[in-house]
DNA sequence: ACCTGAACACCGTTCAAGT
DNA sequence: ACCTGAACACCGTTCAAGT
């Protein structure tokens, strides 16, 4: 009654590691328990083998946290020609955003690893495209593009961090305290302000986008203002 | 010929714990081996306790770590009188940036933490007058400050992160490569634009800034643009 | 070439017990 | 109240050895 003779193993065909597989045990951990759990360790035991083994596919636990954030950015989605190019492109940025506040702790990864995956690429040139459409000559929308993407990027990283923060839940944070508690006259414009430097502001993104957008599309014209 | 004989300790007087000594040995180490090295178990091991005693004046690693942020924040110079609001602006705001750009681990980490010391709020306090002088709306410097100091703390973070890259020294960053390798057809954009994609460019902070202060002028002006 | 066990050199945080 | 030893539950990375 012996069946399959030709192999004892429980599992016949533990599959063969690879990077793809790999990324996807790590992805499912993500999804599963977050990044902080997503250690070189752990996903070598969801493969069923030892830390070691991953360093043939993956140079780093930077490597690794860098091919979830692609992945992620698969979910960034361009809104289609119903608005012009100027709401496409803060819509794209939205969307951007959106996906990076909804694991705030892929946000702050964003800010300091630089990726350089298919979707982010996907995302610069879609980008790009917009600008172009909006008429922001090549040389000023490499710029254009940097400067954008870097904003939208430390926002949602901020609202992240705010998100995140098991510091005080009820006071926003330890800013807003040091910033109620200041002294009036060694920062009068701070105390004088106060309520604006905390309000957050529903329309602040929206606020934000068109300065940027508007500097741009000023800045082509007089190139040379100093 | 017994000396002092009212104590056989070797140091009579290890020094009582305190937040401002944790910090000032956590400063020390910064400054001898880095961020990385700036552990609840070494600075403990330097004020020779164990780690758990620190726990009585530091919540966390990350107080620990926004304390040292802080610290370095007084480093920050304000260009005196001698330019208009505008160029003080902008040289304080580099002076910031050249702070986190110094300790390249700071520069990310002022990304999450959400600085509040007494350092801090003067920054913060500075950049408030600077923009009052400039004739900005208090509801705009509000949120203007918070543009400024969002990108200048971003863009350092991005340099820094550059700078420490061990990953590839010859190649600045893999995003070099990805754009250079880009399908030229799936992504004409990029293609056309690598140069300046990668350029990085000596006045682009320069041309930041302005976009920046004349986006937020001219926000003043029309408030209600949509 | 690929995979692995085992080790090296660390972490943050908690807690019961002492002073 | 403050301080501590010891433990708990982890890390990333390397390397000699195996297949």
């Amino acid at each position: 009654m012996a069946r399959q003779p030709r192999s004892r193993r429980e599992r016949p065909s533990k599959p063969a590691l690879s990077r793809e597989g790999i990324v996807e045990a790590a992805l499912h951990l993500f999804h599963q328990e977050g990044l902080a759990k997503v250690t070189m360790r752990r996903v070598a035991a969801v493969l069923d083998t030892g830390p070691a083994s991953l360093y043939v596919y993956i140079s780093d636990t930077e490597d690794l946290h860098a091919e979830i954030l692609d992945a992620l950015l698969a979910g960034v989605a361009v809104p289609s020609s119903s608005a012009d190019w100027r709401g496409r492109l803060k819509g794209t940025l939205r969307s951007y955003m959106a996906v990076l506040f909804e694991h705030p702790e892929l946000a702050r990864m964003a800010m300091s690893t630089m990726p350089s995956g298919a979707n982010y690429l996907a995302l610069v040139e879609t980008i790009l495209a917009l600008l172009n459409e909006g008429g922001v000559p090549d040389a000023d929308a490499a710029w254009a593009l940097d400067l954008l993407l870097l904003y939208a990027t430390a926002q949602a990283a901020e609202k992240a961090a705010w998100k995140a923060s098991s510091r005080s839940p009820s006071e926003f944070s330890s800013l807003t305290v040091a910033i109620e508690a200041a002294d009036a006259e060694a920062l009068p414009n701070i105390t004088r302000l106060s309520g604006d430097l905390l309000s957050g502001g529903g329309d602040r993104l929206d606020w934000a986008f068109d300065v940027l957008i508007n500097g741009v599309l000023a800045a082509r014209r007089a190139e040379t203002k100093a």
